[in-house]
DNA sequence: CGGGACTCCTGAGGGC
DNA sequence: TGCCCTCAGGAGTCCC
């Protein structure tokens, strides 16, 4: 599910029903994620209560009373929350029945309020790991992210001072360590939103190109977050809902149709740039 | 430094 | 129905 949207979407329904409730409850069904899954993991956050619920990047930070809990959702992880005493509204599909145990379903952190949140992961790229509260600014997963693409740091100054390398545009993008959150859907997007090639060399870019891109990232995740973000497979908030920015996409997965701009009589490519699909318009994206 | 290939893992979908 | 192949929102590593 994981771009900066779909965390952020995720963040603000934990946020509202689970922010400062406690944990009293951890069961762990499958301890193979990412990363194994510790002996103390149960230990050390149990009984916790949890003071706020943050995100960088596509990291989810719980921070709980003593420890730190981050999450990271990999390919296909989400979370999900059960109402044990209200299974009307939530149970709605597989997910959602504390009787039954789904394959995917790996962790349930049961909460003092009734609710149990529940972590599912089919390809188990994502992972949970616990830091002390003291090291919350030397977590070497958070230390080398770049800006938030939706902070001010994240400007035409600072964009310009990095685009030197010989790179190309779609890579940078995709670089957390220059900006953190954006995925390959974000990517697509906004370079076809700003008229550029994945493949254009970033010393090649001028400065109306690199005023285009950051408008457009920060427009098109600000909607897409307004949208819910986007499922294409299954992707739930945590209560259930799906996104619908999958909607609105212009070139991803949208390979041989017509672009979608009137003028334009381009077509829909789709090239590999480091292993990943890009799609982009031959006609007007140079 | 940069990028291509490959890895972790499971499931969906297409072709035959 | 079944088998085989390719591909998928991430991200790290190895190699040239």
């Amino acid at each position: 599910m994981p771009e900066l949207p779909e965390i952020e979407v995720t963040k603000r329904s934990l946020f509202k029903k689970i922010n400062k409730t406690k944990i009293i409850d951890i069961k762990i069904y499958n301890k193979n994620l990412r990363y194994k899954i510790t002996q103390t993991f149960y230990k050390n956050i149990i009984n916790q209560k949890i003071l706020n619920i943050s995100r960088r990047s596509k990291y989810l930070i719980f921070h709980l009373k003593k420890k730190i809990l981050l999450a990271h959702f990999g390919m296909s992880g989400k979370i999900l929350l059960i109402k044990s005493s209200d299974k009307q509204i939530y149970k709605t599909n597989f997910y959602y029945d504390l009787n039954f145990i789904p394959k995917h379903n790996h962790i349930y952190f049961t909460l003092n309020n009734d609710f149990t949140m529940v972590y599912n992961d089919i390809r188990r790229f994502g992972f949970f790991k616990i830091y002390n509260t003291t090291q919350i600014n030397n977590i070497s997963f958070l230390k080398n992210l770049g800006p938030e693409p939706l902070s001010k740091k994240f400007n035409i100054k600072y964009f310009s001072k990095c685009i030197r390398r010989k790179k190309n545009i779609k890579n940078l993008l995709m670089d957390q360590t220059f900006v953190s959150g954006l995925g390959n859907i974000y990517v697509n997007e906004v370079l076809f939103m700003s008229k550029i090639s994945p493949l254009k060399l970033c010393n090649r870019l001028n400065e109306t190109d690199i005023k285009k891109l950051i408008f457009n990232i920060k427009k098109i995740l600000k909607i897409s977050i307004h949208k819910g973000g986007s499922s294409i497979k299954d992707y739930r908030n945590a209560l259930g809902k799906t996104g619908s920015f999958q909607q609105f996409f212009r070139v991803y997965g949208q390979e041989n149709k017509n672009c979608s701009r009137i003028s334009c009589k381009g077509k829909i490519k789709k090239i590999l740039i480091c292993n990943r699909s890009s799609f982009y318009c031959n006609k007007c994206q140079n």
